[in-house]
DNA sequence: ATCCTGACTGACCGGTCGGTCAAACGACTA
DNA sequence: TAGTCGTTTGACCGACCGGTCAGTCAGGAT
């Protein structure tokens, strides 16, 4: 089987459909996207469109929770590699930064369209949502909150994630500067805004461990 | 004239169609959200609503417009008290972050749904954006870029940008942590990731001033 | 008493929306 | 050649869209 270059697997008519279908609602939103448009733009007729599914609902969820699965999938991934902290919490955060830089369409549409959703759909996308998150506040807390005066980890986490899901409104994955560029700017700063801020250069000193668990100011 | 308490100085009809209507169109979208329903949600006739604005696009474009406006204006407040770098900063934040506080429906909406106003209208909105993201990196600059090993001027605008401004999809106005609260810990992790770092006490050293407006890495 | 004006409305328009359906197409088997 | 099955289509539907219009009504000025 020679398809080692091959890094994208020929996509099928449906997902081509999902990827042109984000594109679409990105742009002129969820409801001011409309099938006929969307067909013309997939080259195909807007029959064949419920061929492969069932409503304009259905596009937006599958939609939505493909891009969800594969954030939890990356997330999953580099806590497999069992990296040290720090490690871990930089890993999370370049490979996370990288993601979004070809998936900056799906992005907004996750964003301002969720509740287009009906409610048990909705609820779905949201706990994936919420599984992600809960993966940065776990690799926040191991890789800076044994220290005693910073942040709320739910402040921190909120701040992490506001600088790296707010890329979408202004980096540009054809601009001068790089997603990966920009994601060392953004470690850099955590280390030293969020790492142990008593003694700046002792980044593994054994500060008292077991308070860190037992955290949740306010 | 006994109005010192009043805080809401009557809101004209067509001021309170403008507020309606930033939450219709947060809620469904600009192209989601029907004049018939909005003209409901005021109590009033759909035709009414073409009494006090021409269109629909303008109801969008005076209710952005009077947005930007603000922040401008309370930008400009903060600046003219004419404060030291870090307080001048401080304040800055404090200032947007209790705006966003009671505007968290019209922020939605210009993430949004600017694209959707006539290219002329569209450009002076995002003219008036850049010019709130202006006193953002003016003010960044002034109170943190004076070292040499920090990140790049428009990588820690957007950094900061993005922990403030993302808080209109998790910060909860009626929830457990303020926004002044939230503020404070936002100031802490730039004081300590965007400041100084070598000497992380010297706040106010007087360092080469000279080659921080020349300043452009990248 | 008359006029004028701004606030306000119900009925209506052309057009577009999401969604349906019967039929045609094309590759494959027998 | 005839049959079969997934793919693809154009024509069509009722509902709703943004926007218009003729006209009602209350109240201030003259």
């Amino acid at each position: 089987m020679p398809r080692m270059t091959n890094t994208q697997p020929a996509p099928t008519p449906a997902e081509r459909i999902l990827d042109m279908a984000a594109r679409a609602f990105a742009e002129d939103g969820f409801a001011g996207a409309s099938m006929a448009r969307l067909a013309e733009r997939c080259g195909v007729s807007k029959a064949l469109l419920y061929h492969y599914y069932t409503s304009k609902d259905e596009i937006l969820f599958r939609m939505l929770d493909a891009y969800t699965r594969r954030l939890i999938a990356l997330c999953e991934a580099v806590a497999a590699r069992r990296l040290a902290p720090q490690k871990n919490f930089d890993a999370l955060v370049l490979t996370l930064l990288v993601e979004y830089r070809t998936s900056r369409a799906v992005h907004k549409v996750i964003l301002q369209d969720v509740d287009h959703l009906p409610l048990a759909r909705r609820k779905r996308i949201r706990a994936q949502q919420r599984d992600v998150v809960e993966h940065f506040r776990a690799a926040i807390e191991h890789a800076f909150l044994p220290k005693t005066d910073g942040p709320t980890l739910t402040a921190a986490s909120m701040m992490v994630l506001g600088m790296i899901n707010w890329t979408f409104t202004w980096l540009d994955p054809k601009g001068a500067m790089s997603y990966p560029d920009f994601a060392e700017q953004v470690l850099a700063v955590c280390r030293r805004g969020l790492g142990a801020a008593r003694p700046p250069r002792a980044l593994d000193a054994p500060v008292a461990r077991t308070q860190a668990a037992s955290r949740k100011r306010r």
